[in-house]
DNA sequence: CTGACTTTGACTTTTACTGACCAAAGGTGT
DNA sequence: ACACCTTTGGTCAGTAAAAGTCAAAGTCAG
């Protein structure tokens, strides 16, 4: 098998546990008792933006380099998740469903903060209790419908 | 985990709590078990204008230095909007809003998106008509305020 | 055989850390 | 006031520890 196989399959497999995996370049090189910049040669070759990923690096002491898997199906994810939410929604089923998202890291922080705060109890204090759930649900599905 | 990443975290620890952090350059070094030119290091790769942070020091007996965390005019901007919202808020008065604050690029484009739903007439169908102002108002105060 | 893909290694660039030496501010004795 | 010492912080150049680049050499399917 060719070394630029294996080590794409050590790669792929260390994602496969988390979307995010960080090696040392030296370190990986060794262990596989190649030249460092195969490495690169992996990385570009098949760890490309078109092939879904995403890599990041810094030189220097403590240097590393990460890979990150980027999820093609975000839309899917999301029609999902819209789909699943039905007429009305709780505060605390939404509250678990964006930290779902993000940790999938499907949105960013930023957009959870959002829908988390346009969520909050708190925030939708002006609406009665019997309707909030209703309002969230709405809120919710064209929130998340704008980022598809 | 890299020294200057510690010394980083440490100083961004003493800016969470106040945007000003005092500290004595030998002490530091000390704490950490470096040399106290590691401080400047840290200072000048980290806490630069550029990444909105002032530095100033003072040196002999009773000398200092002093990092001050400045708030780009992102939450400047954004806390005088906040504190425009009075205690309603109309949907075109909301659009208008929220195209400046994109304009400005004070806000990205999916920030956008996602406040221009949350406001939007359909989405607060739910809401009595009467209300629709009021819940919009607190909505957009309490996702504004997340973005500080 | 040829062209695309792999592998290698010499050389470059970036980042981190250290230590020797420098500069400024305050304190003290005359 | 002034000279001198102590206590700070500042600078810079050197070393080390990463990762990046690129072109030459090797391999292999068609």
């Amino acid at each position: 098998m060719r070394l630029s196989d294996m080590l794409t399959e050590y790669i792929m497999d260390m994602l496969e546990a988390e979307d995010n995996a960080e090696i040392r370049r030296n370190e990986l090189a060794e262990r596989f008792g190649c030249v460092p910049s195969q490495i690169n040669y992996v990385l570009t070759s098949r760890f490309t933006p078109e092939q879904g990923y995403i890599v990041e690096s810094r030189r220097g002491g403590g240097g590393y380099i990460r890979i990150t898997r980027i999820r093609a199906d975000k839309s899917t994810a999301l029609m999902h998740i819209i789909n699943s939410i039905g007429n009305e929604l709780d505060n605390i089923t939404a509250q678990i469903m964006i930290n779902n998202l993000k940790s999938a890291s499907i949105i960013n922080d930023e957009a959870a903060r959002l829908l988390l705060s346009a969520g909050a109890e708190r925030t939708l204090g002006a609406v009665p209790p019997l309707l909030r759930d209703k309002v969230r649900a709405s809120l919710f599905k064209n929130m998340l419908i704008t980022m598809i």
